[in-house]
DNA sequence: AACCTGACTCGCC
DNA sequence: AGGCGAGCCAGGT
């Protein structure tokens, strides 16, 4: 198994209606550093259905400024459309919807 | 095969 | 408080 692999597994847990950061996703398969690769994976497969990556977000829930799915703002779009609450036109409302503890992936 | 870079994050200065 | 460097993995040059 991949670090990607691991990475994608983890992605696809996150609920509807919930984000992650990268951060987190990076913890979930134990290794915090990783969430630069984290970023990556999602970069180099943005596989569209079988991985969530819209629901993937920063450490301050703002949206990554290079989303390669139809813009930064198409990203936005698909989290409301999930429930998710917004801040701002940009930013996610962590406290509320950031996934608490995804199950380990290793 | 080595080096550079990239959807990040955290710790020092 | 804001800016910079380090750590992680994989793929392209």
């Amino acid at each position: 198994m991949t670090t990607f692999e691991r990475v994608y597994e983890a992605v696809r847990r996150i609920p509807a209606g919930s984000v992650a950061s990268y951060g987190q996703v990076a913890e979930a398969i134990g290794n915090r550093r990783l969430a630069r690769v984290v970023g990556y994976a999602l970069h180099v497969n943005p596989q569209p259905g079988a991985i969530p990556c819209h629901r993937v977000v920063k450490r301050d829930g703002a949206v990554s400024d290079a989303f390669a799915f139809g813009g930064a703002n198409r990203q936005v779009e698909l989290l409301r459309a999930e429930g998710v609450a917004f801040l701002d036109e940009t930013h996610v409302d962590m406290a509320r919807c950031c996934v608490r503890g995804i199950p380990l992936v290793l």
